[in-house]
DNA sequence: AATGTGACATACC
DNA sequence: TGGTATGCCACAT
């Protein structure tokens, strides 16, 4: 563990603000590997082991799912955090994600 | 070094 | 965003 990529990815995520999401692949864009957006996700499962806190629960996938609510304690728990922060959550869907989602490239400024 | 893996993305039906 | 198939690439073993 302690790969540069994953605490690329850990980093992106921490900076995404309470209330917005953002995706896999906008955070493989980001870190210039478009097609490692599963390395993204598999960062996310690394998380667990990290002594870093990452709020894994903003990143879903491109159609706002929450696919990885799985990989928490409680499969509930995704749902539940992002919805203390605001963010509508049904049927394990984020409601209006256009508008939630927060590109890295755009808010953080194209790298 | 080779192989298996996966919390995705894309193309297609 | 219904379902299936394929490409993708960093990481673990």
């Amino acid at each position: 563990m302690g790969s540069d990529f994953f605490r690329d990815v850990w980093e992106v995520v921490c900076l995404v603000p309470p209330g917005r999401v953002t995706t896999y692949g906008a955070i493989a864009r980001y870190l210039g590997a478009a097609r490692s957006s599963r390395m993204v996700g598999w960062a996310m499962n690394a998380c667990h082991a990290s002594s870093a806190q990452v709020p894994a629960h903003r990143v879903v996938n491109r159609v706002g799912m929450l696919s990885g609510k799985v990989h928490f304690d409680d499969p509930d728990r995704m749902r539940q955090l992002l919805e203390a922060e605001g963010t509508e959550v049904v049927n394990d869907r984020v409601l209006e994600f256009s508008a939630r989602f927060w590109d890295p490239m755009v808010e953080l400024g194209l790298e």
